[in-house]
DNA sequence: ATTGCTTCCTGAGCGC
DNA sequence: TGCGCTCAGGAAGCAA
């Protein structure tokens, strides 16, 4: 669900819970992803948040003593509420002295929640690539990352340990956007198409963030707001595309790729 | 070392 | 109405 613009959005909205102590946590719910540590609340107690900060996909909470990692997953959601709103599928609450709280609800619980003391060698955050809107990501890097790949395109997009923070929908709109064949290699990617792609990378995600990310249907950010940029894509989702081509839809990797056969042919146009 | 299939979980939407 | 099927912003874990 949440790719790279809508975990941002999600850290944008977190900002009003900065400086705020943890009374307490309630766990409701233990198996997510990650189970729920038995000493998570003992962890968090009586601890400050001071920053919500966004890695790949992951959000982490830097503490004035430790950390906390999370990761959505495909449904989890932050909300922040004045008091809890009921919802069967409110995982963990974290309650603030100020009587607020943070709602941590995942339908599929495919996210989770965990204390980490430090993130010195972090298992998931050590694994990650390069942040697509730094200036570490370029058509250079781009072209040098994909040498010799044999992973097909939207696998080598799709790998966090290249790039961070894309997903299925953005790269499905960005092989539509720089007329990439899906079934083409990554190692195919000529240096033009490479430059083309990086820049739009950066496009796209900025401009979706701009736009509160994409909603498709359960996407909130933490003030439980939607998103619009779902209303600008080219091709996921879609039957045919602006030009009246006809989007086919096939699956690569158990996954879903909306694409024009006619456009993505790795040529620049 | 890679590739690709299955798994975790819940709900929506479809055809019958 | 209800059943059974497929699909859904992710990614670890496994077998081949």
């Amino acid at each position: 669900m949440p790719e790279l613009p809508e975990v941002q959005c999600v850290v944008d909205t977190l900002k009003p819970i900065n400086l705020k102590e943890i009374e307490d946590v309630i766990v409701l719910d233990k198996k997510l992803r990650e189970p729920v540590q038995n000493d998570l609340k003992s962890n968090l107690k009586d601890k400050k948040i001071l920053e919500v900060q966004r890695r790949g996909k992951f959000i982490i909470f830097k503490l004035n003593n430790g950390f906390i990692v999370s990761h959505l997953g495909m449904t989890g959601k932050f909300l922040i509420q004045k008091s809890i709103i009921e919802n069967k599928f409110n995982r963990i609450i974290i309650k603030f002295k100020d009587n607020t709280y943070l709602i941590y609800n995942d339908i599929r619980k495919f996210g989770f929640i965990t204390y980490e003391n430090n993130m010195e060698d972090n298992k998931y955050i050590k694994k990650l690539g390069i942040e697509p809107l730094s200036d570490n990501l370029n058509g250079e890097v781009l072209f040098n990352l994909s040498r010799n790949n044999k992973k097909n395109i939207k696998q080598f997009l799709l790998d966090q340990s290249y790039i961070v923070g894309l997903g299925n929908i953005y790269v499905i709109e960005l092989m539509y956007l720089c007329g990439i064949d899906p079934l083409s290699k990554a190692k195919d990617l000529t240096k033009d198409i490479c430059n083309k792609l990086s820049s739009e990378i950066k496009r796209i995600l900025t401009d979706s963030i701009k736009l509160g990310g994409s909603s498709i249907s359960d996407y909130r950010d933490a003030n439980d707001k939607e998103g619009s940029f779902q209303d600008n894509f080219f091709a996921y989702g879609r039957k045919f595309d602006d030009k009246g081509h006809k989007i086919e839809r096939i699956k690569q990797n158990g996954r879903s790729t909306y694409y024009c056969p006619i456009c993505q042919n790795n040529n620049l146009t």
